[in-house]
DNA sequence: AAAAAGATGTGCT
DNA sequence: GCACATCTTTTTC
């Protein structure tokens, strides 16, 4: 279950400008939800990909069979492949306008055991650090795109919790080759589940103030 | 129809 | 740090 202090993202929190919803995505809690069981995260990196002026993303050639749900309503999943893995984004900004946040990365705070089946590891850390993994662990495939994160009765996103503070850092996004100079990663700083070697850390701490341990 | 590219991850040096 | 597996979508011929 989940903490009620901690209520569904409504549809409202999806309408805004790509780089701030990329920036208030941070410490909030993705849940997915499988027959009686429950995995769950904290959003610690993302990758905001605007339609204008940024050749990095899908939709800055216009619509194409991939990318059309970037094109819909905010708030919902646009999923697609690439490596043979999955990459999970949520529609940002206005319905028709093409812009979507990447997620990053997460810090696993539910459902341990039904990741490490999906995704085995030996470290938890790369159970979730990185846009393939984490769709991994977390079971998000291809059937997710066009997923309703405001409706759906399986995978929902829950505000932050107010009484965590972190800092969030900004560099150029990962993995492109176009746009490299845009500073459009987010991540939480000090996390020790945000991916990569590019993790800038005052000093490495979890948003997850639980007991300390995944379930 | 064929080829290239890609918002990745892994393993080896 | 670098090569490359692997496969889907998109672009080119």
């Amino acid at each position: 279950d989940h903490d009620p202090k901690m209520p569904r993202l409504d549809k409202s929190f999806f309408l805004r400008p790509t780089i701030v919803l990329a920036q208030r995505l941070l410490g909030c809690k993705l849940v997915h939800v499988l027959g009686t069981e429950i995995v769950a995260g904290i959003i610690v990196e993302t990758e905001a990909y605007l339609c204008e002026e940024d050749p990095a993303c899908h939709a800055s050639k216009g619509e194409t069979k991939r990318n059309r749900t970037m094109f819909g309503p905010p708030g919902c999943l646009y999923v697609y492949s690439i490596h043979n893995r999955y990459c999970m984004n949520i529609v940002s900004e206005k319905a028709g306008y093409g812009a979507a946040v990447l997620v990053r990365a997460l810090e696993p705070t539910q459902g341990f055991g039904i990741m490490s089946a999906f995704r085995p590891v030996l470290k938890p850390r790369d159970l979730t650090n990185g846009p393939g993994k984490l769709c991994q662990s977390l079971g998000i495939d291809i059937h997710f795109n066009g997923e309703d994160l405001v409706e759906s009765k399986r995978i929902w996103l829950e505000s932050a919790s107010e009484s965590v503070d972190f800092e969030v850092r900004s560099t150029p996004r990962i993995g492109i080759s176009q746009a490299t100079d845009l500073p459009y990663r987010f991540f939480v700083d000090g996390s020790p589940f945000v991916s990569g070697r590019a993790r800038v850390h005052s000093q490495s701490r979890d948003l997850f103030l639980g007991t300390g341990l995944c379930t």
